[in-house]
DNA sequence: TATCTTATATCTTATATAAGACATATAAAT
DNA sequence: ATTTATATGTCTTATATAAGATATAAGATA
């Protein structure tokens, strides 16, 4: 109640923080509710509005999600909403969609030094690689080329990617614990080099967007580089300034 | 205080709606102080609080900016952050800068059908068309080629815009009373040909990225329509996924 | 009796208001 | 020139009440 502590911030904020820890140390599983407000007002100490602004600042981040008269929900990779924040590319006719995916390629391999600065860990250290072809409507449209730390993605294997119902990043969820909370993504244009213009059936050269992007878990921690290559003639990468 | 009238929402949300149409009809200039709280607290009869959380949601979409101790202000093109909030383009190694422009062609023209379609009028109606080409550290790197309703924008010319110091949409905003407050973009991968190849300064075939942008003002409508070809062998495309 | 509808109680989150704390700028006093 | 008082902003917290969801009890009807 005194002057500025260096260590100032409003209890709304520290409340928020606490709830963070108890998210990241997953003392609720996605999907599930957490304490209700007044609950957790009770446990801290302090008012149910300040709770309040805690959680709202919460669910504006997608962290949790609340539902009037039922609760306060962990959020989860598997409703629609979350699904879409992540898979950009529309069509240029007809609804979007979630594409199927085929299985490329699924194996261990060592950290490049790009890679290893990226999800900060040391050159060599392990990973899981997985490329995979996503296809619209039979239509073969993106290549992704995924890197994992290996220390998280111990298990992941071809045929446990195959035999999981649901998106990738459910998958990582329901898994491996590591939730993707935020994503930075760098795009560009690129020229389809023979492989590449093979699997996408294109011919070399055709112009391709390229999306490389790094995922977030939390406390900002990196948890996952990918390249996608795009095919951009029957879909767009669609974003909103706002 | 009874039941469910048809058009029922909660006071703040009333509230937002009134500074809205305050906003729209310009009773504040950008950059000025709208009134504060209490005063539009007392001028729409509701306590202080309601009146902040129709702001809160207001700043929360860039309409307002607060300032503690100050007071709440009409945001405006001319800030750091809202140039950057249109300009996605990063440079591989450096920090981000706004870069010059030179313009190509200033025109009055007619709305094609697609045109006209998206900035929601009738094809053959009144257009200035704009085209320019970005300038990053000497090297020409974005092409822009801009369709403006002729109704709004009649008096745009190359000499207005030469002699203009300031973004683009600052120039809209302080001479034609627009304010571009949304946009959405819709990113593909394309082959330079000619005429672009020779103004980007790369050869014909080369992939660049088309980004197609609608921007919006107050009550969504649609008030430009812009496509951006970029090269990307410097910079890329940033976007964050959150 | 069995079943369907309608209250009612009791959870939840959502909204509204008020009071005091904190930030900033300005003018008077030192 | 520097400090201090003060006026006026937004920010933070607390409290009270409304509104939505859901389970259960009470009543009507076959």
């Amino acid at each position: 109640m005194n002057s500025a502590s260096p260590t100032f911030s409003p209890l709304y904020r520290q409340i928020k923080a606490l709830i963070l820890q108890s998210l990241q140390r997953a003392e609720w599983r996605p999907g599930e509710a957490i304490p209700s407000e007044l609950e957790l007002a009770a446990h801290y100490k302090v008012s149910q509005g300040t709770v309040r602004k805690a959680i709202d600042e919460l669910s504006a981040e997608h962290l949790l999600v609340r539902r009037q008269g039922k609760g306060t929900f962990v959020a989860t990779h598997s409703e629609a909403r979350a699904q879409f924040r992540f898979l950009r590319l529309m069509p240029l006719e007809g609804e979007q969609e979630y594409p199927p995916s085929r299985l490329l390629e699924c194996r261990r391999a060592r950290a490049s030094a790009e890679i290893a600065r990226e999800l900060q860990m040391k050159a060599g250290d392990s990973l899981v690689f997985l490329r995979r072809v996503l296809i619209f409507k039979g239509e073969p449209t993106v290549i992704d080329e995924i890197s994992l730390p290996g220390s998280i993605f111990k298990g992941l294997s071809a045929a446990k990617f195959n035999e999981y119902k649901g998106s990738m990043y459910n998958l990582f969820e329901t898994e491996f614990d590591t939730r993707m909370l935020r994503a930075e993504e760098r795009i560009s244009a690129l020229a389809a080099d023979a492989e590449t213009g093979k699997l996408l059936e294109v011919s070399v050269g055709t112009p391709l967007l390229c999306v490389d992007r790094v995922s977030y878990t939390y406390g900002d921690k990196p948890v996952e580089v990918r390249r996608g290559l795009y095919r951009t003639d029957r879909h767009y990468y669609k974003n909103i300034l706002s």
